[in-house]
DNA sequence: GTGAAAGCGCTAACAG
DNA sequence: CTGTTAGCGCTTTCAC
């Protein structure tokens, strides 16, 4: 079977407390020690037990992260692929490894309460949607380290995310900016019990105050962040003849471009459009999708950076991590006709 | 901090052992003991230590998923989300968890040892694409239960994948069965140090056998599964006239359409195009792509079925399970007209 | 600086 | 059927 610390120690002419020391960088011992030891190590290629560590130290280094799939389909776009990518990576590079839990909500009990009381992990990085999320609640009261992608709705929690309000009402002000001038902008909102979909509105409200524009209830709908809520949010937004449309996800425009075409419209000489997230797709859509474009790798690595400060030192008392997102023009809001041939 | 067996031990009335052996589905427990012992645990919302399992039994109820990250992007297309979850789900539903690794070349070497001697999990799942890959290979050598998601060229390993070669020849064999009648079939393939692209573009040229069509080699060019990669490869094919081609993925059909466009053709009529994987923008494309759909969250689940009941019963010998892949037919390969308006 | 010894929480013989 | 006992491989006082 596998070495261990005996068996190096053995080898060393050391005890076992002293190859020890060495693995977890103590500094009482000699260098020369220190030295034959590491070679040994290295040349056994010796792994400690992850087990028996986490047994004798409380620590693992291994972070969960935990993404609930409640909310629409997640993996439809590559915003999960770049979240773990990004978690992963980050890990990777600092010797921790991922314990990966999806969420299904018939098994989230039994699985907050294995994360939080099994020891099977040194933290957690939750990326939530829920406005109120009980996987967080539950990990907020209880003394796991943990950080949240997103954001929380009244509680001071360690996270990080993008600005949905401001990037929401960035895209609707340049809907409202383009020329040929717009009179009726219009939104399909994410779902509203989802922290982003919220947020989103929010910002296209902001937007139309910004230019004294009416909050017509009529060109305000919610969908459910799909294609196919997209479509039909757009058709029941149609009869109000607006002339320009927020899309709080490009599934949604994407439904929403469909929907367009079905009555006869054209996009974006009838009605512009601008979407949220920068799938694949958008830059394959004609016309080109202009949308909010979000850092999601970096909001992966940025998450375990900080759980990992607060793993080391409990001290930390709550950040929040704020990164930019971008606005990406492309041909779907009418204003940059050199777009279209946009690789 | 968190209850121990000892604790819930000592609210039953009971020993350690007979806590212990109710967990584990020992027969040997008076039903009424077991029950007793059962509530307890609920209404504790006892969780057994992991680690201390671990180190006592030699099992943790974790696998590990691990799919390296060498071979093009594969973070660009939801293959990877929906293996995931596929994987995920199985785990859940078996009380199992997953510990993810995604393997990037620098740190390959340093995972694989993890992997396979800290005894972090009772077994691994890997989604390779190399022909020969490293960390199949050490796998296979060393004693870590292991099924593969993918194909290996020589070695009987447990494994679980479509059947490449003929999914490859049916998308081939549509192309050449359409009307109007195609001459000059040309295949864009993936990096041949790929098991898919080898298989794929045997497929070809099988179907070209069948329909008595010479291996032009001016009509293969290797692509690397990518868009772009698919875009310059059809450059180099366009010279050769073709009036047909079989891109071995999606994403590289994608590319080709820009290429084909951008030298004045137009799909279906000029060039009919075929792809391979039915990533989401394949439907929305124009025309909408004919292609392969794999059942990749199949895959997932069926290679963790496996892999647990090779974990419990050391016995078997090595199986390989072949999925069903499906021919979508859309628009691109020229037979469907109707298929315009795909939904 | 280094070693000896005492556990961490659990499982698995071994007795009874 | 149930309890007692001996570790699993590591970290961490506490001596020296």
């Amino acid at each position: 079977m596998a070495l261990t610390l005996e068996d190096i120690a053995r080898i060393s002419g050391v005890s076992r407390s002293t190859v020890s020391r060495v693995i977890n960088g103590d500094e009482r011992v000699r260098e020369e020690t220190r030295r034959r030891v590491l070679d040994i190590i290295e040349q056994q290629n010796f792994q400690p037990n992850i087990a028996a560590r986490r047994l004798a130290a409380g620590r693992t280094n291994v972070i969960g992260l935990v993404v609930p799939t409640r909310v629409g389909n997640i993996f439809n776009d590559p915003y999960f692929s770049r979240l773990i990518q990004g978690v992963s990576a980050e890990c990777n590079a600092r010797e921790f490894s991922v314990m990966l839990w999806l969420a299904e909500p018939e098994y989230e009990r039994r699985m907050i309460h294995q994360i939080i009381h099994n020891g099977m992990v040194d933290g957690v990085v939750v990326s939530s949607t829920l406005v109120d999320d009980p996987i967080v609640n539950s990990l907020s009261a209880s003394s796991m380290p943990f950080v949240l992608i997103g954001r929380h709705p009244t509680l001071k929690l360690n996270s990080v995310d993008i600005d949905n309000i401001q990037a929401a009402q960035k895209a609707c002000v340049h809907l409202l900016s383009c020329r040929p001038q717009r009179q009726r902008l219009a939104t399909i909102t994410g779902p509203q019990n989802t922290m982003a979909g919220h947020d989103r509105l929010i910002g296209f409200q902001l937007a139309l105050q910004e230019f004294g524009l009416p909050d017509d209830p009529d060109l305000t709908t919610e969908g459910d962040f799909s294609e196919f809520g997209g479509y039909s949010a757009m058709q029941r937004l149609l009869p109000a003849r607006p002339d320009a449309v927020f899309a709080a996800s490009d599934n949604m425009a994407v439904g929403a471009y469909r929907a367009i075409r079905d009555s006869g419209l054209k996009i974006p000489q009838d009605i512009a459009v601008v979407g949220f997230d920068d799938i694949a797709v958008a830059a394959q859509l004609d016309p080109p999708l202009t949308t909010i474009h979000q850092p999601v790798r970096h909001m992966g690595t940025g998450a375990v950076e900080m759980l990992i400060q607060v793993i080391q030192h409990t001290e930390t008392q709550p950040r929040q991590i704020t990164l930019r997102s971008e606005l990406i023009i492309r041909a779907s809001c009418g204003c940059n006709p050199s777009s279209k041939a946009d690789k």
